[in-house]
DNA sequence: TGCAAAGTTGCAGTGTGTGTAAAGTTGCAC
DNA sequence: GTGCAACTTTACACACACTGCAACTTTGCA
């Protein structure tokens, strides 16, 4: 099969215009996601195999393996967390707020909002996640791999913060970092994508809230 | 090679005795695990196959798949979650105490108390998850899997509940059982397993409402 | 003792994921 | 442009997880 990619020349002014190589890279590895999208939401992920996946995409099963960790990874479109963005240094560093919850919340909005994939692409992702649990699954353990960082994040911003703070472990800080980022990304979900990250990630932080002090 | 099985006589008075069959697949179920956590705890998850496993165990290889979905649900112990139990019951008929919070608490203590699997392989599981996160990873996806019935149970839950508790949905309280459960489970393992769960699911709750209520 | 139900086993097969080395592309300096 | 170094893709071989199936063995029970 002879499948083009689609380049398209980014034009952004901070970034500075990337090479042929890279513009390649993203393009084949969006063709793969979407490649997976179009047959798993016909067949089923079980029935879908790499093969077939690299086949609709036009390209060789073990190029496949260079992009994606699991056959699973490429349905949620997952790549390593960039977990250096401003938005998180500025956490580690006591702001935006000084507030650790509102700040804990602006951080699960920045995850949620810059994600390193086109919301299309993750609405789609989610509406397949929905389907087979264990792509819910693997995405948890995505995000849990990526629980050291979170922790060194945490563990930077504590050693800042007011002695009250200072008393919680960046463990279950960290936990709940990852618990507020995940119910987020699901009410998000089940309301059709509509809103912000931002009211989102406060609704939930409501609800729990409630929970807590009966 | 030729393993004996070491039967116990379940003396249990409400328990009515275990016929042969019942106490031989117990039986073999954690000489399996045990020969899991043996040769995992040596040469490390991925070093291990399932057919040394067997060998170590005495039995065949697909016997093992007869007893565990995947090799990694050995090392933990996992089994169908038996979500019928007393205390479930008792919860989502409005018990033990009528706060959801409490009852919530009650809920994931029975849930580590009462776990299908001795505590020192709790403990031995735990040890190896700390070290290879993809049995962590497997672990979330297990508990995952059963949100649907959580769900179902918080349903029945919510609606014999105050006005208050009803607003809630039975989502976003599925999922912070399910967070309380994993963060007292990690909690318990890092204190070396002393301590009741009891004791640590109350202080995960006292650390998250500290955070939530900056 | 004998029969039905439950459990175990070997075997063949599918599919995921990895190591490696050769072949093809791109970036860049001259 | 030419040429070389760095990077990518690809084919191939392989290890291993896991499944379906059809004997075969063991247990429960009359």
């Amino acid at each position: 099969m002879c499948v083009k990619l689609h380049l398209v020349q980014n034009s952004s002014v901070d970034e500075p215009a990337l090479g042929l190589r890279e513009r390649k890279k993203r393009a084949r590895r969006e063709a793969l996601i979407d490649a997976t999208h179009r047959l798993v939401a016909e067949h089923g992920l079980d029935a879908v195999t790499v093969e077939a996946i690299c086949e609709e995409a036009g390209v060789s099963a073990r190029t496949f393996f260079n992009y994606f960790e699991t056959k699973d990874d490429a349905v949620l479109g997952h790549t390593p967390w960039p977990l250096d963005s401003a938005a998180t240094e500025e956490f580690a560093t006591g702001g935006p707020t000084g507030h650790l919850l509102a700040d804990l919340q602006a951080l699960v909005s920045s995850f949620l909002t810059d994600a390193p994939i086109g919301r299309q692409r993750v609405a789609r992702a989610l509406e397949l996640a929905a389907k087979e649990p264990r792509l819910f699954a693997r995405h948890l353990a995505w995000m849990e791999q990526h629980k050291g960082q979170l922790s060194a994040l945490i563990e930077r911003r504590l050693q800042m913060g007011t002695a009250d703070d200072a008393a919680l472990s960046s463990e279950i800080v960290g936990s709940t970092l990852l618990f507020l980022t995940h119910a987020t990304f699901m009410r998000w979900d089940a309301a059709g994508g509509t809103g912000t990250a931002d009211e989102h990630v406060s609704a939930v932080v409501a609800d729990l809230r409630s929970i807590l002090t009966d």
